[in-house]
DNA sequence: GCCAACGTTGGC
DNA sequence: GCCAACGTTGGC
């Protein structure tokens, strides 16, 4: 088993939409960098992951959720008008994958990228690098339990 | 709204 | 294959 962080703007779409989604599940459409890309295609079902709000007020990590379907084509790409086109996809090409993840919980509250920062324990980890803009990643097991271990504490 | 830090594009 | 210009991400 292994664990990632996932970025949304929460504009775009929040852990709370993803609570009012079917099966409190949904697609995870219009990743268009090659890296994050092939961390999506590494992704094997029962896999877990942290949700971070980025550009949000504060930015934080906000929950957790898991792989319920691995890597398939991002038909968004060849979607006519799509906010996600990309002319150069195709059926025959997809080029881009997306895949199911499904709300494991929302945590009690939020950690705030700030205190994220503070903690010593957290150290390597990709958000937290300076520049860092990769929007899925990976995340070690032991950076992983710090997060549940934060989400927890008042 | 600013801008640093990227990633991508395209001319050569 | 280099790299300047450009576009995007995302914190502040």
């Amino acid at each position: 088993m292994h664990y990632w962080l996932i970025k949304s703007e929460p504009t775009t779409f929040s852990i709370q939409d993803l609570a009012r989604s079917k099966n409190k599940t949904t697609c995870w459409e219009g990743v268009r960098n090659y890296q994050a890309r092939n961390f999506l295609r590494a992704m094997k079902k029962g896999d877990r992951a942290i949700f971070y709000h980025s550009n949000a007020k504060p930015p934080a990590a906000v929950g957790i959720v898991e792989v319920v379907k691995e890597a398939y084509p991002d038909h968004f790409a060849w979607k006519e008008g799509h906010k996600y086109q990309d002319l150069k996809a195709s059926p025959e090409k997809p080029i881009w994958s997306m895949v199911d993840v499904k709300l494991i919980q929302i945590f009690p509250q939020e950690i705030s990228l700030e205190q994220l920062r503070g903690v010593k324990a957290l150290e390597g980890l990709e958000l937290l690098r300076r520049g860092s803009r990769l929007s899925v990643h990976p995340v070690s097991a032991a950076h992983f339990k710090v997060f549940e271990r934060l989400a927890k504490q008042k």
